[in-house]
DNA sequence: CATCGATGTTGAG
DNA sequence: TCAACCTCGATGG
């Protein structure tokens, strides 16, 4: 799954597309059908991200909790109506993915799926369940009128959860969970979930997270992914987040000066907004111009240590240590981060 | 074509 | 600690 910074995105495609409108729910694979029956008709009122958890408000206080998982997706597709933004960024889109298996690798594409896309509008008029992957820069306004025609596009595939406005259409596959609370059990979700940086006050994250840590014996690289500590953080942040810190993941909480755990909130909310604004997970900032062509080029090139077992550390050429922590892979530089 | 693995969480043992 | 969940791109034949 996407980490916290993907989910900010979907819940704001929702913002903006979805939120008041009155929605027909559906579930065309069937496992959904109660919950999508209590939705249908209602009007969306609120939608909203904490860590990796997404909100969606229908009227009359009932809530749509959905989780991706690992390989959980949404896939919107249609047409609203443009603003100032949306134009100005050449907005459009027929069809896009948000957070599925790999959205970083759209961005491997973007200009050759932007270009065959715009073509495929001019030409043949809106693709319908091409599974072109635009990169979430794009897909955050991408949207046309054109795209109405053949609209809305039949579900492919195991689509747990359909939500259709008069303009918009999102489908759901594969999430890890997605039920309709109402509003005190949303909040009971929410209060057993570490800050967010996109949701708390900076300062009142800060100490959260610090009091979450401290004097904890468990290894900070387990804490991190901890969504009780902290929230929206997953593997690849984990990784980079320590890297960027310099910390060995198997200090404990216990043994991390009170500035230090400070220092990695810190990052932490720079690093979200970052990926939000983008759409992508940058986390090697400060790059020269090279450094950053080739970072966009090749995954490979992306990050300091997630995914470079074996390879050489960008800083000390040491080789990245990987190995298996809580059934993840945990990746760092043995001897910068010490 | 089959198999693997993934930016995650839960619950059984 | 580990399998299950459930989807799909990447990889190897």
């Amino acid at each position: 799954m996407p980490e916290g910074h993907s989910v900010h995105r979907i819940a704001r495609q929702f913002a903006r597309h979805f939120v008041g409108s009155a929605i027909i729910a559906s579930s065309p694979q069937g496992r959904f059908a109660e919950g999508a029956a209590l939705l249908n008709g209602r009007t969306m009122t609120d939608s909203k991200a904490v860590g990796k958890q997404m909100f969606l408000e229908f009227d009359h206080a009932l809530w749509l909790r959905v989780h991706l998982g690992i390989y959980g997706a949404w896939d919107f597709a249609g047409s609203v109506a443009q603003d100032a933004t949306q134009r100005s960024a050449g907005g459009r889109m027929g069809q896009t993915n948000m957070s599925g298996t790999d959205p970083d690798a759209a961005t491997d594409a973007r200009s050759t799926v932007v270009g065959e896309h715009e073509a495929s509008l001019s030409s043949i008029g809106a693709p319908r369940r091409t599974r072109l992957r635009m990169a979430e820069a794009e897909s955050e306004s991408a949207i046309d009128d054109a795209a109405l025609e053949g609209f809305p596009p039949e579900p492919v595939g195991q689509v747990r959860v359909r939500l259709l406005t008069e303009r918009a259409v999102a489908d759901l596959r594969g999430p890890t969970a997605c039920e309709v609370l109402d509003a005190a059990a949303v909040q009971s979700v929410i209060d057993a979930l570490g800050p967010d940086p996109l949701v708390d006050d900076a300062d009142v994250g800060e100490e959260r997270m610090l009091a979450r840590i401290r004097g904890r014996r468990v290894p900070i690289g387990l804490l991190l992914m901890d969504q009780s500590v902290v929230s929206g953080i997953g593997n690849v942040y984990r990784a980079e987040l320590l890297f960027r810190a310099r910390l060995d993941p198997h200090t404990t909480g216990a043994a991390l000066p009170d500035d230090v755990i400070r220092a990695l909130w810190r990052d932490w909310v720079y690093l979200l907004g970052l990926g939000v604004e983008t759409g992508q997970m940058l986390t090697m900032d400060g790059l020269d111009e090279d450094g950053q062509r080739a970072a966009l080029r090749n995954r490979a090139d992306r990050h300091w240590v997630y995914k470079r077992e074996g390879l050489p550390c960008r800083i000390c050429h040491t080789n990245i240590a990987l190995e298996v922590a809580a059934g993840r892979k945990l990746y760092w530089c043995p001897s910068c981060q010490q």
